[in-house]
DNA sequence: GAAACAATTGTATGCGCTTACATCTGCTTT
DNA sequence: AAAGCAGATGTAAGCGCATACAATTGTTTC
């Protein structure tokens, strides 16, 4: 690396024009005559002049990145200290149940929104800031979030990674697109981003009733502050009513979006005979954690109980047997969310966004039996 | 939203003291008497300011901003434009083999490398921003890689992901970290984070042949390009020879790290009975295309075949059988990558750095048979 | 209680760029 | 050939903050 950056100082003097013809060779290339505009490049690649992007944005009011906020709180234990030490040799272990690193919970959830947002940021030539927000206290996240939102034009935030106040104190300093299904009370001032809980989780009951005759259903649901888990659950009910069948007969049992607390409380429904016809999860993680519990006590899935999930992620499609679930776009809902703040952006005034992306009920072997695997995919 | 973001001067104004002072306040409090750190703070939260991160950037010299460039070729063919449409319902299918869009060749070693990034920026509180790096033609990629260069104090690379010629370009603007074993031709001015591919390959060829007496070998290479790819080979070798075999001898397919290629090579291989006992291979996407091929050929691993990979993603845990391979730290990967560049931002004129990462040899079922899943992980 | 000094605070400058406005070119028009 | 004009270029004023240096205040010493 050489002595100094060059600055458009130096490209200006180098091409032996004034900074504001270099800018403008940056800017808007054709308001200035090719000759000089030649001149201008010729002294850039001479130089290995890159604009600073702070000052650009300090300019131009504007930075052309978009901050991408989203918690992980299940992550903070293993978060220790992490020293480089160089160590000589391969280890070599018998593995008989190996945990590596990677399992976390919603981690594919968040992964494929992530690179949802990556795209389509890279598609409109604007950057991508990513934040954990792993804070412990309130503080700390506000802070946080503050930093981050001195950095960028706004903010995207994933559902329940920051409390409302922290949200409240965002607003004022940047536009915000949020990724989670509304809450009961109307939005308040940001943006939405977010699919068909409701429809999907109604549609998914109607054919559960229409189809296989079900009438005896328990529920399992995620935890109480997830908009997306209420409105699926809403739409459990708008499925069950649409048929005639009381929703307050339904037993609900809470298991916070988690496999193991999913499994445990399913295993306890064995132990105690309360086993119903059919397990609607609120998502896929759950899902699992039930098929992995009936499975080891030896009910068959899905001639004793149907079990279902929603998210459509990656484990649902690898599991035995295959999970029906409700796919939700996960890739496509970053792009949205992108696409929703980008409008934003270029019109502040306008009315409250709210994108609603389809799902699609995936009807596999734990509902169904046995797929063809021939049979093309079909739509109904 | 309010009509005017506050800047210091209004925070000055408001609190009655100077600008000096105010950013005084922020950037080290303890050199402000406690009275006027109060004033300023209520005037902060009374304005809901919070600093521009452009302005700080420029006048402080630096961004507090780490640039993580990877690209992800194959992703390019399902980027369609992204269009905001309202869809009103939830559309049904029955799935027999629904392809979710994550399925990316080395999405799970790239998301676990961002995660670690991600994870040692935020301890170290700084900021993490993302590229993807999509762009098809050179031209095209250097510019993009300059943009994010103005807008970062250094740049992670990963391996692959920029051409020499745009390396050779962003290293004149900013300090460069690469995540990738060592090219032959020793570094280039740059720090390199790697994990030990050649002790590992090389343990793993002497435990198939110490335990298991192989001595007849094949290997599945990866792609030219790929220093890991090439390192892993090397080990092999050193493997072989260690044990008196003449890697000239064993046969090399090249499957570019590709499942299908892996796939398609090894039913070739069947069909002109050229199966030798082990086959290893430059990663796990290819021993898993190397399985499937074998299992549905009815040959049996690892009694008629023994498998290996390199990586330890999570399909190589869940496969059946599950796989023996090479475990990379890869979320470590990450944060020694964001450790390393902020040492080389702390001392730019040390001597390049070369962080090497150990690897764990995980025996499986596909080299090992039946492992019993009571028995703790041991450590040779 | 005044001098001497330390702790605080204020003033002014510059970080590197964009952009409104002024100035200058080279043409076209008559 | 002079005037008029659009296009190209230059000039200068910030953008919001950090910080060296100057000015002020508070504290200690004898």
């Amino acid at each position: 690396m050489s002595s100094k950056k060059p600055t458009v100082y130096d490209v200006a003097k180098e091409a032996g024009v004034s900074i504001a013809s270099v800018s403008r060779a940056l800017r808007k290339p054709e308001s200035v005559r090719p000759a000089t505009r030649e001149l201008i490049d010729r002294a850039i690649e001479r130089l290995g002049y890159v604009p600073s992007g702070s000052a650009q944005s300090l300019a131009a009011r504007r930075t052309g990145v978009i901050g991408l906020f989203m918690s992980n709180l299940d992550e903070l234990d293993d978060l220790q200290d992490f020293t480089l030490s160089s160590v000589d040799d391969a280890r070599v272990k018998i593995d008989p149940t190996h945990h590596t690193d990677y399992h976390r919970n919603d981690s594919l959830y968040y992964d494929q929104v992530l690179r949802g947002c990556e795209l389509e940021t890279w598609r409109r030539g604007l950057s991508l800031m990513v934040n954990l927000g792993l804070d412990r206290n309130e503080k700390g996240l506000t802070q946080l979030a503050g930093e981050m939102a001195g950095k960028v034009d706004g903010l995207i935030v994933m559902a329940r990674s920051v409390p409302d106040s922290t949200l409240e104190f965002l607003k004022r300093r940047v536009p915000v697109v949020m990724v989670a299904d509304a809450p009961s009370d109307n939005e308040a001032g940001y943006d939405l981003v977010r699919v068909s809980n409701r429809k999907g989780m109604r549609k998914l009951v109607q054919h559960l009733i229409d189809t296989h005759h079900v009438d005896d259903f328990a529920y399992i649901a995620g935890p109480d502050d997830s908009p997306d888990n209420h409105k699926r659950y809403v739409g459990f009910c708008e499925g069950l009513r649409s048929r005639d069948i009381n929703p307050e007969t339904v037993p609900i049992y809470r298991a916070g979006f988690s496999f193991t607390v999913a499994r445990t409380i399913t295993l306890d429904m064995v132990t105690r005979h309360k086993i119903p016809r059919a397990l609607v999860c609120a998502n896929d993680q759950m899902a699992l954690g039930v098929c992995k519990a009936l499975t080891d006590s030896n009910i068959r899935i899905p001639q004793d109980v149907i079990v279902t999930g929603f998210d459509g992620i990656k484990e649902s499609e690898t599991n035995a047997p295959r999970i029906t679930t409700v796919s939700q776009p996960m890739r496509n809902l970053g792009r949205a969310a992108v696409s929703t703040m980008v409008q934003r952006l270029e019109n502040p005034d306008a009315e409250p966004y709210a994108i609603e992306l389809p799902v699609t009920l995936l009807l596999r072997e734990s509902s169904e039996g046995e797929i063809s695997k021939k049979r093309p995919a079909t739509n109904i």
